[in-house]
DNA sequence: AAAAAAT
């Protein structure tokens, strides 16, 4: 009966550069003349009571890999949002899939296939918004975990046309490995439609054919990054021609961050070009002030759904701190106590900052005969693909990764989430990266389960991280009293409900 | 002092 989360794959015109800082400058005097009515406050319908109410987790029995629905809406009036939009039109919550008009391959897919029996609140809310016509264009914040993903490739699959073997949706996605793993909900959920999904993403050395030689694609729907996405538009293997619909996973992330930010700008202005525009769908757990901003001048007279920052921390999710006296004892804290109780309890993702820490990390646990992986970025394509696979099979339990998994990547069984370095904004010593730390511990406690996050600190400036953080979020954070107390460990455990 | 994406 205590058998907890088996996995429920939640399963689930445009500015130049300039004309961005432009946009900033204008709403810091917009901030400053009026601060109640600046163009993005007054749009934004802030749905503040977003956050997802779970069940308490009741699963009983074993049963391997089988999937449960997600969580069911609460009876209340709750499950019942009204969110009255961006040129008037009132859309009506979905308290059930049956009344968003889907086909029946598309129900049965949801039904039979994931598991699902309703919607989750963000998709009860966003359902609507996406799939009534005239198609608005959407920017959705949710919870890490909540069925944004559900949200998306149900919008896709919805709106593109089976019969018709040409793409007619895209989505940018800042990983590989999210790619991978959308596509492959994707390909689940449309399992009775007919329709196919390409991923876009770099092929394993092995697997390499010249983009001459590569046949133009002809699946509806297209999940991929944003590099391969644009080669194989510019060498005219993918027709942006019949796009419909195009979405961005993580999009605070694609379309604030340099590098991506050109490469997504880059195929929305050829989307326009071709298609003469479509749907543009934003979704991320994320969006701060200055990337809300951004967004909300670039995609204009969408729907807006935002969270708060203060109410985004996941309330399952304990974290906590650790003091330790200096590095080494981070890996005896790894040893002793996360592969002491930790594993046991279900996986754990350790994250650290730089590729080589992985390497390092990894070498100091293996030298002691504790296995574990470990996962970045300049790993050979089929060795990221092998990893991931081991760590998903469950084969491996511990997994040590950069923060090219911090962002998307699903795996219920993980409950446990490590930051063995605090995340930083790059060129600062203390500026903590707000985004990528709610990221990381949204690894833990997907849709709703339990999670515990250790944050692993050594040193002034890690505390330093550490309290801004706090203060962003309003969220104070208990401490493991003493790092080498087994009995502190498993009281932590405990409080996040993790051990009985 | 950087993760990521890709040529």
């Amino acid at each position: 009966m205590a058998d907890d989360g088996k996995a429920t794959p939640e399963k689930k015109s445009w500015a130049d550069v300039e004309e961005e800082e432009e946009a900033k400058a204008k709403a810091e005097a917009e901030a400053a003349a009026d601060a109640s009515s600046s163009a993005a406050d007054a749009q934004a319908k802030q749905i503040e009571a977003l956050s997802l109410s779970v069940p308490e987790e009741e699963e009983g029995g074993g049963g391997g890999g089988d999937e449960h629905g997600p969580p069911l809406l609460d009876d209340s009036d709750e499950s019942q949002i009204q969110a009255v939009t961006s040129g008037g039109t009132v859309y009506e919550s979905a308290s059930a899939f049956e009344d968003l008009k889907l086909t029946q391959e598309l129900l049965k897919g949801l039904h039979d296939e994931m598991g699902f029996s309703r919607p989750s609140k963000i998709q009860a809310v966003t359902l609507p918004m996406i799939l009534t016509p005239p198609y608005k264009d959407l920017i959705a914040q949710a919870h890490n975990g909540s069925g944004k993903t559900t949200c998306f490739v149900l919008g896709m699959l919805s709106r593109v046309d089976p019969h018709r073997k040409v793409p007619q949706a895209i989505c940018i996605c800042p990983t590989r490995e999210l790619a991978q793993q959308n596509k492959s909900v994707l390909t689940r959920m449309g399992k009775f439609t007919g329709i196919t999904c390409a991923c876009a993403i770099p092929p394993a050395q092995k697997d390499y054919v010249p983009i001459s030689r590569m046949p133009s694609v002809t699946d509806q729907v297209v999940i991929g990054t944003s590099g391969t996405l644009i080669k194989w538009i510019t060498h005219k293997k993918l027709a942006t021609r019949e796009i419909k619909i195009l979405v961005f996973d993580e999009a605070d992330h694609m379309l604030a961050e340099d590098g991506f930010r050109s490469d997504s700008e880059r195929i929305m202005r050829d989307i326009q070009r071709s298609a003469g525009g479509c749907q543009v769908l934003l979704f991320s757990a994320t969006f701060n002030d200055r990337v809300k901003d951004f967004v909300t001048k670039v995609i204009k007279d969408g729907n807006q759904i935002f969270v708060k920052k203060e109410d985004l921390t996941l309330e399952k999710v304990k974290q906590y701190k650790v003091l330790v006296p200096n590095e080494r004892a981070k890996i005896d804290v790894i040893k002793d106590k996360i592969f002491e109780f930790g594993q046991k309890v279900g996986q754990v993702i350790i994250f650290v900052r730089t590729k080589q820490s992985t390497k390092d990390v990894h070498n100091a646990l293996t030298l002691e005969d504790y296995v574990c992986s470990s996962i970045q970025g300049s790993l050979d394509q089929s060795e990221r693909e092998k990893i991931i696979q081991e760590f998903k099979n469950g084969y491996t339990k511990v997994l040590i990764s950069t923060d090219v998994l911090a962002r998307g990547f699903d795996q219920a069984q993980v409950n446990l989430v490590i930051n063995y370095d605090m995340p930083i904004k790059f060129g600062t010593r203390d500026e903590p990266d707000y985004e990528v730390y709610l990221h990381r511990i949204g690894r833990a406690g997907r849709f709703g389960r339990k999670g515990a996050v250790f944050n692993l600190l050594c040193g002034g400036t890690d505390n330093t991280v550490m309290r801004k953080i706090e203060d962003y979020f309003q969220h104070k954070v208990p401490e493991v009293r003493n790092w080498q107390s087994e009995e502190d460990f498993e009281t932590a455990l405990k409080d996040a409900g993790l051990v009985e």
